[in-house]
DNA sequence: GATAGTTTCAAACAAACGTTTGAAATAGCT
DNA sequence: AGCTATTTCAAACGTTTGTTTGAAACTATC
């Protein structure tokens, strides 16, 4: 009698011995950083995993189902550490209904903060899931973008709202305009040096650090976030021909 | 007599009819850019251009050859037309051999305006090209990392002395993150706009205005390269615990 | 119009893919 | 111990993958 292996969702063994479920996650978790989703076969994971094959299957009901498990993993915890970190500093800024305003680092910082914790989790590849996201973010694959977006609907919500009282004169497209070029840049950054190689054409030193980066990131990002609104009719004379 | 198909560079005909190789390149460009490298079969390509399933290693040699040459056929000369941009603005600034140095809007500018003009030709898939661009920023395929990154390093190079003109309180390794991010959200722009669907819960009007799109990004990095630099002793103080 | 060079085509190639199967092994429970 | 439920395993499933083959069709040159 075959017995529907998609429909075990169990939480009763979670934190035990490394058993074959989470050794198939970490395996997976390196493998699909390392190569991406289409590319990374389930041979490649059990063989590494020093599992059986069809023990993807048995455990998770089939591989995108198995990516799906890995990004959850880590992402669902980040995120709620995020919004729960947020609305620790909205708290201590002022206690009244009509809170002042976070500032953008501020803001900023409760979304990295947790991305950084990940990264020095030493636990089991924080960093390695770091990168994986990031490629994620980019993956044309339907159900990893629905997936994601689904994912990340709440936390992007209540940021939203937060810059939006942090920048009231920015009007509602500016503000998702930037908020978008923010998106872009936290990916790209967390998905790995190897890019960074490709532009600098030499490493910079501690390159693998992620504190350091995040706290470079957070001053670019805000000084962009911060930036004068560019009027609608003077917004061709920058990419006019000539000087 | 197996007469090595990839051997053949002639350019004699270039500019002639929809052939079969060039039926093939748009076909490609516009699959490649939906699916991504290894989910886009040849069968699918071939089927999809009207040519036979061979033509492809006919005319290119391999799959990885044709993506390739799908990069190629528009990154190159849009990476020319930068430099050539950024020389002209570079000599228009000053005649003398210490010439003043450009602002970063005028040299973000040598950057976005081949992309728009890229963008705008509607002669075939250009918007589709530079989707397929940034998505293939963050592929983590090996071939095409080491493809990108040679075909970038001319101008890379060159528009990084250009900022390190413009920028000159900026240590190299500062630079070299933020140029970083600038490239990561530049890459994530031209991505596409469904992140941005994602984040933003509600679609900006002109979505797909990729003029307005980078004329708002450019303020916007410009804003973060001018950013005050972190001190390294005030570092850690950004991700403290408690406010 | 024959000849040499180029391009197209249907068919097949071996290899790799995700998934399924049914029996063997293990674990949990009364 | 005995029984039941869960997990592992080797093997095979049917597809699909990129690539190759050799003959047919087309083009240009003499």
């Amino acid at each position: 009698m075959s017995l529907s292996p998609a429909a075990k969702k169990l939480n009763s063994v979670e934190l035990a011995t490394p058993d074959t479920k989470t050794r198939i996650l970490d395996t997976a978790e390196e493998l699909f950083m390392e190569h991406g989703f289409e590319a990374t076969s389930l041979r490649l994971i059990t063989t590494a995993a020093g599992v059986n094959l069809a023990a993807v299957n048995y455990h998770f009901g089939s591989k995108e189902e198995l990516f799906q498990a890995v990004l959850t993993r880590r992402l669902d915890p980040m995120n709620q550490e995020r919004m729960q970190l947020l609305g620790q500093f909205e708290r201590s800024t002022g206690p009244g209904s009509d809170a002042p305003a976070l500032t953008c680092e501020k803001i900023l910082s409760a979304m990295f903060i947790p991305a950084l914790r990940l990264a020095r989790d030493h636990e089991r590849g924080g960093k390695n899931f770091l990168r994986l996201l990031g490629r994620a973010y980019a993956d044309p694959a339907p159900f990893i973008r629905n997936f994601l977006s689904l994912q990340y609907a709440d936390m992007i919500g209540r940021f939203r709202t937060a810059f939006a009282h942090a920048l009231p004169h920015l009007s509602r497209d500016e503000l998702s305009w930037r908020l978008h070029f923010v998106m872009g840049a936290l990916s790209y950054t967390l998905a790995g040096t190897d890019a960074l190689r490709m532009i600098a054409h030499y490493q910079p030193e501690d390159a693998d650090n992620d504190e350091l980066l995040l706290s470079r990131l957070a001053p670019f990002l805000a000084a962009g976030l911060l930036a004068p609104v560019t009027v609608t009719g003077e917004v061709h004379h920058l990419f006019s021909e000539a000087d």
